[in-house]
DNA sequence: CTGAAAGCGCTTACAG
DNA sequence: CTGAAAGCGCTTACAG
């Protein structure tokens, strides 16, 4: 069908290897050759194809990164500083979704057994250490972006101590009943923001109340979702005795909450999670994630695990950085609102 | 290095056709050397390469769709639809975020000359259709979305109805001086949504004041983003003699004009264009696009265009659904709000 | 600088 | 049901 390696040999009348050659290293080719060569192949719409030099040279010069949604900002910033970190790379990115409703862990295998890129990133997908264990007989190169496994490269934050902060700063505010907007208990930095906030209060003496802990409904994304911080909003402004402030599990959902404050006309001190764009705008207190250097890192230490495969594994973690903004001084009042 | 099918062959006692039976067709094969092949194959850690595959049997089972930016609230309902409609489709599905700063046609190029995939989702990427044709010369399967070109298969809206629609309800509802909230005009839904606002005044005998289109500052994802919007807005607001009704480019900026227009204390009449999903919440009046259907339609499509290569080129075009709330009728007030 | 040839790991008629 | 063999389109020592 396609036009082949044969076919530009044959009309320019010279040998395959000639023709292969001078689309690779372009080296010990004379001029003349090189020339016919480039001439018929652009007559004849020549083109390397993608799976032949992937099996004859057993290298495909492609990347994965696999992700659980899309459209997260902090999965979208992640990938920028990948993207960023490979333009001088000879290496293609591709991303793959896995999808939620399935099984995730097998779909994630799926990829590693095809083999079809030289390197993995894995972005916030959470698996027990012996299903990554498992995963490590495939002995593909992986780097895990926000989650942890000793077999492998990684890159997180501490969200234990992204909240364990910012409860601590709302304690230390003066606040005395805190309440959290949580989301998907499942997922690892749910558990682990409840987690900090759990140990906050207790550190500081105050009680642990369950009930003080709010999410939404909708579960898409894991709760991390505009809808599900306003859901768990009406919630908390629902209850009889009022909390004084509130941690909420990322930005994306303290931009619903705010929207439910505006509507309930009731405005209680907010800090949330992620230092998303808007969060700046929106005037919200954050603990903020380094996305973008953490996709520049994890690409770094994919390609350099690429050339020599076996250096040390190696795990950063970052802490959390507190971005003061109005949104967590703001008194509780009552107020009229627009929209 | 890896196993191979050499290795099973040799390991159960069978021939490498045997095991690519099992592998494959699953047909043909005595239940005997099935079992065999399965347990070494299991315990060796065997399974196909995808480059060798792909190159014996001149198919990768792979759809690639090509998109310009990620996280954007569009692409990602878009893609859902996608991934929904292939669920049953012996198909994986890989994402290419092409760099919005390089050379954009010519990483569609590259990519569609690798021939890694057996079928392209190109979304929202614009470009002139002398460009187009010639990457017809590819003969590549190839389904636009968000984009039309008479030689491929695709599934847009209308951009120039729906804001011409939206603009004339503003009308309608008795607002003479109707500003319109743009975005980079070198995008083909930016420059469609202008001559639709346009034409609507036009038609309805108001003058078109270029000076009533603005735009903010911060140009990522062609200002498809929060911050333009509320940039755009604070822009809007500080002219001298103020606009009775804003039509917006989008659901996303016109989040942002929200939060302007509450850090200003001023709301005037607002319809965006999406209705992404936070805007139900927002009471956003606006202009929806069947994202999720576009995307099922589109990979129906290349799914059949695949099977019959020379079915004739379909384009289907939806209309924009007014989607009507409170956004769209508030009276222009001063007021106070919080945050 | 150039070509013949082996090899990458699989699939698939074909013959039995 | 099974195997030998050709073929997919390229790369890369090797010999010249």
């Amino acid at each position: 069908m396609a036009v082949t390696i044969y076919d530009i040999a044959r009309e320019a009348e010279v040998s395959i290897a000639t023709v292969s050659r001078v689309f690779n290293s372009n080296t010990n080719v004379s001029e003349k050759a090189r020339e016919r060569v480039l001439k018929v192949a652009k007559e004849m719409g020549y083109h390397p194809q993608a799976m032949a030099q992937g099996l004859a040279r057993k290298k495909t010069k492609l990347i994965t990164a696999i992700v659980p949604v899309l459209s997260n900002y902090f999965l979208t910033e992640v990938l920028d500083g990948v993207q960023d970190g490979m333009t001088d790379a000879d290496f293609d990115l591709n991303i793959y979704n896995v999808r939620s409703s399935d099984d995730i862990s097998g779909q994630v295998e799926h990829l590693l057994k095809r083999g079809m890129a030289e390197g993995y990133l894995i972005i916030s997908i959470h698996m027990p250490e012996k299903k990554w264990r498992q995963f490590g007989n495939y002995k593909q190169p992986i780097v895990l972006i926000d989650e942890y496994s000793s077999l492998f490269d990684s890159i997180s934050v501490d969200s234990v101590e992204g909240a364990y902060n910012a409860t601590e700063f709302l304690i230390r505010s003066g606040h005395q009943r805190i309440a959290m907007i949580a989301a998907y208990r499942g997922s690892k930095p749910v558990s682990d923001r409840i987690l900090g906030y759990r140990r906050a209060l207790e550190d500081h003496g105050l009680m642990v109340d369950e009930n003080l802990i709010f999410t939404g409904v909708d579960m898409d994304r894991d709760g991390f979702t505009e809808r599900n911080g306003y859901e768990a909003m009406l919630k908390l402004l629902k209850t009889d005795y009022l909390p004084d402030a509130c941690f909420c599990n990322s930005d994306i959902q303290a931009l619903g909450a705010i929207k439910a404050m505006q509507d309930a006309h009731i405005t209680i001190p907010l800090i949330g999670f992620d230092d998303i764009r808007f969060s700046e705008l929106l005037g919200l207190t954050t603990m903020k994630q380094p996305m973008y250097d953490m996709g520049k890192l994890a690409i770094e230490k994919l390609l350099n695990r690429l050339t020599s495969p076996d250096s040390e594994v190696s795990h950063t973690v970052f802490s959390p950085e507190m971005i003061i903004r109005s949104s967590s001084t703001i008194d509780i009042h009552q107020e009229e609102t627009g929209l």
